[in-house]
RNA sequence: CGGGGAGUAGCGCAGCCUGGUAGCGCAUCUGCUUUGGGAGCAGAGGGCCGGAGGUUCGAAUCCUCUCUCCCCGACCA
C-alpha cells in the first residue's frame, strides 16, 4: 500500500494531532478519539464513557439506520438485560461461542462485611443470569410464544440495546467490553424467505455504510470458520481501514432451524402440520464509530461525513470583546437560522453557532479535530462585507499547505450550503472508494505472491479464487493463514466466477474469496 | 489469559536509580498589549504522584499486592 501516505515525510504543515497516520496508526487512532471528544476510558476494564459528540455520530447512525429497518417492515421492541442461563444451554454450538465471555449475575443483594460490601450469601440467585452477549436465545423464547400458525409468520422485529462480552483484548469503539447495538431479529415460514431476508437486511447494511457513513463496503458470505455460533450462514459487510485492515462493520445471519429447534418456535402450516419456523439474526453497533474514524480520519482528526455529523455547519464568530461583538453575533445568528431552514438528505441542515467565549482560532481547531464537515468563520471585515470565511474539512490545505479558507458572500454560502454538504459527502465517499479500489489486487495466483503481497508495510487485500475446502481441509488453509496474521474475510457476493485453480489447495477453484489482516 | 511497556495538573512529559513536604511545555484564569487569526508580556489557579498495605524519623521515589491503559500473542458475530 503506502500510496495513500507519502514515503519523504515533508511536514510543511503543522497539523492537530500530535501523531500522524504514518507514524503510529494505533495511537493515532486514540488520538482522534481523545482529541474529538468522542470517548474516553471509564475506569471500568474494557468499558468506555461514550461522550456527546461520540454520541451524537451514534444517534446519527441510529435515525438513519432505523428508519431503513421500519421501511423494510421491522417494528422495535425491547428484551431483558439479564437472560436465565439455562436459555444458552439449549443450544451447545451458541454456547460454544460464547460461554467464555459472558458476565454472570449471581447475588441480588449486598451487605457490610468488615467494613466492606460483599454479596449477601443468603441473597444468591437460584438460577444465574447472564448480561445478554446477544439475543438470540430469549427472542427465541418470546417466538416459541408468539408464533402458532402460519399466519403469524414472518415475525419481524428489531432492538436497540447494549450487549456485554468479556472480551480479553479491548479496543475502543472496535471491541469493548459493553457496547451498544441494534440486533434484528426475524422467523419466517419457509427457509427460501429467511435467507431472503438475511440478504436483505444484508443490503440495508451495505447501502447504509455506502451512502451515510460514506464507507465503502465488499458485502458477502463469510466462510464456515467465521459463522456466528449456531448459524446455518453468516453474511458480512467488510470496510477497509487507512491502515490496510479489514473491519467487519455489519453481519446478517441465517438461522436455519437452529435456534426454533432449541426454542420450539413452531407453527401449524395450512396443511395442518406442525413446522419449525427459519429464523434470522442481523446487527450493526458502535463499532461502526470506529470504522468511520479509521476510513475518514485525517491528521487532523475525524472528517465526519455530514450525514452522520452532529453538526453539519459550525458558525465560529471571531469575538473580541468589543461592542461590535454583539454584531457579528447577530449577523452569525442570522446566517445559522437561515441555515437551518433548509432540508439537506431530505431532513432540515444542523448548523450550530459556537457562541462559547473561547478564542476563535481555538474554537476553529477543535471543529476541525471533530471533524465538523464545513466550519464558518465570522469577523468584523466579514461582517461589515457582508461575507463569510468558510473552510471545508475534507480538504482543508491549499496545495502550499496553508488552510484553505474561502471568503464568499453571505447569501451565496447560504444559497450553495446544501450542495456544498453533498458534495462533501460524495467526497468523502468516492476518497475512501478510490482508496479500498487500489488497495484490491484481484490477480494473485499464487502462495508466494500471496506473501510477497502481505509482506508490504500496510497491504491491502486479496481477492483469490479457491476450491472452498471445508472441515479439516479448511482448518489447514485457516491455520496458514494465521501463520501470515491473515484471515479469510468474506466471499464477494459480485466477485468475478472463478475460472482457475484454489490458491491453496490446487484443486479447481468455486469461487472468490477475500484474504486480509483484520480487526 | 501469557509476554512486554505505562499510569505524576485537562493534554504531553521530567523527577524515581542515589528517599527529605512536586516540576516543565501546552491548555485554563486575570491584567495589559495585539488583532484576518492555533498571538506577546506579566501574574495566577489547578496534583489523595492510579489504589491498598509495608519499610523508614520521613515515600512520587524502596518492597508487596492490586486496578486501569497501551503494544505483541492467544481468543473473538
Amino acid at each position: 500500500m503506502g500510496e495513500g501516505f507519502p514515503q519523504i515525510q515533508v511536514r510543511s504543515v503543522k497539523h492537530a494531532l500530535n501523531v500522524t497516520r504514518e507514524q503510529d496508526f494505533a495511537a493515532w487512532y486514540q488520538a482522534v478519539i481523545s482529541e474529538a471528544d468522542l470517548a474516553e476510558e471509564s475506569g471500568v476494564r474494557g468499558c468506555m464513557v461514550i461522550r456527546p459528540w461520540g454520541y451524537g455520530i451514534w444517534e446519527r447512525m441510529q435515525k438513519l439506520l432505523d428508519a431503513e429497518i421500519k421501511a423494510t417492515g421491522h417494528e422495535n421492541c425491547y428484551f431483558p438485560l439479564f437472560i436465565p442461563l439455562s436459555f444458552f444451554e439449549k443450544e451447545a454450538e451458541h454456547v460454544d461461542g460464547f460461554a467464555k465471555e459472558m458476565a454472570v449475575v449471581t447475588h441480588h443483594r449486598l451487605i457490610q462485611k468488615d467494613g466492606r460490601l460483599v454479596p449477601d450469601p443468603e441473597a444468591k440467585l437460584e438460577e444465574p443470569l447472564v448480561v445478554r452477549p446477544t439475543s438470540e436465545t430469549v427472542i427465541g423464547a418470546a417466538f416459541s410464544r408468539w408464533v402458532q400458525s402460519w399466519r403469524d409468520l414472518p415475525v419481524l422485529i428489531n432492538q436497540w440495546a447494549n450487549v456485554v462480552r468479556w472480551e480479553m483484548r479491548t479496543r475502543m469503539f472496535l471491541r469493548t467490553s459493553e457496547f451498544l447495538w441494534q440486533e434484528g431479529h426475524t422467523a419466517h415460514a419457509t427457509p427460501e424467505e429467511a435467507r431472503e431476508e438475511t440478504l436483505k437486511m444484508l443490503e440495508v447494511y451495505r447501502s447504509f455504510a455506502e451512502d451515510c457513513l460514506a464507507m465503502p463496503v465488499i458485502a458477502g458470505e463469510k466462510p464456515e470458520n467465521e459463522r456466528f455460533p449456531g448459524a446455518v450462514s453468516t453474511y458480512s459487510i467488510e470496510a477497509m481501514m487507512q491502515d490496510g485492515k479489514a473491519l467487519q462493520a455489519g453481519t446478517s445471519h441465517f438461522l436455519g432451524t437452529t435456534f426454533s429447534s432449541a426454542q420450539n418456535i413452531r407453527f401449524q402450516n395450512s396443511e395442518g402440520q406442525q413446522e419449525l419456523a427459519h429464523t434470522t439474526s442481523w446487527g450493526v453497533s458502535t463499532r461502526m464509530i470506529g470504522g468511520v474514524i479509521m476510513v475518514h480520519g485525517d491528521d487532523d482528526g475525524l472528517r465526519c461525513p455530514p450525514r452522520i455529523a452532529p453538526h453539519q455547519i459550525v458558525i465560529v464568530p471571531m469575538l473580541r470583546d468589543t461592542p461590535e461583538d454583539e454584531d457579528i453575533l447577530a449577523y452569525c445568528a442570522e446566517i445559522t437560522e437561515a441555515l437551518n431552514a433548509q432540508d439537506v438528505f431530505r431532513e432540515p441542515v444542523r448548523a450550530h453557532l459556537d457562541r462559547k467565549s473561547a478564542k476563535a482560532a481555538n474554537k476553529r481547531w477543535g471543529w476541525v479535530k471533530k471533524g465538523a464537515p464545513v466550519i464558518v468563520e465570522v469577523g468584523g471585515r466579514d461582517l461589515a462585507a457582508g461575507n463569510v470565511s468558510v473552510l471545508r474539512r475534507d480538504r482543508l490545505y491549499k496545495a502550499d499547505g496553508k488552510l484553505d479558507s474561502a471568503i464568499m458572500a453571505k447569501g451565496d454560502f447560504i444559497g450553495g450550503a446544501v450542495q456544498l454538504l453533498a458534495e462533501i459527502q460524495t467526497a468523502l465517499h468516492e476518497e475512501a472508494t478510490a482508496f479500498i479500489s487500489r488497495n484490491i489486487n484481484r490477480d494473485v495466483k499464487d502462495m508466494e505472491g500471496l506473501k510477497a503481497w502481505f509482506s508490504a508495510a500496510r497491504p491491502g487485500w486479496l481477492e483469490v479464487q479457491w476450491s472452498k475446502p471445508t472441515g479439516a481441509a479448511l482448518d489447514k488453509v485457516v491455520e496458514t493463514l494465521k501463520g501470515l496474521k491473515l484471515t479469510l474475510r468474506n466471499v464477494p457476493s459480485d466477485a468475478g466466477p472463478a475460472d482457475g485453480a484454489c490458491i491453496f489447495t490446487g484443486d479447481a477453484a468455486v469461487e472468490r474469496v477475500l484474504v486480509g489482516r483484520a480487526y
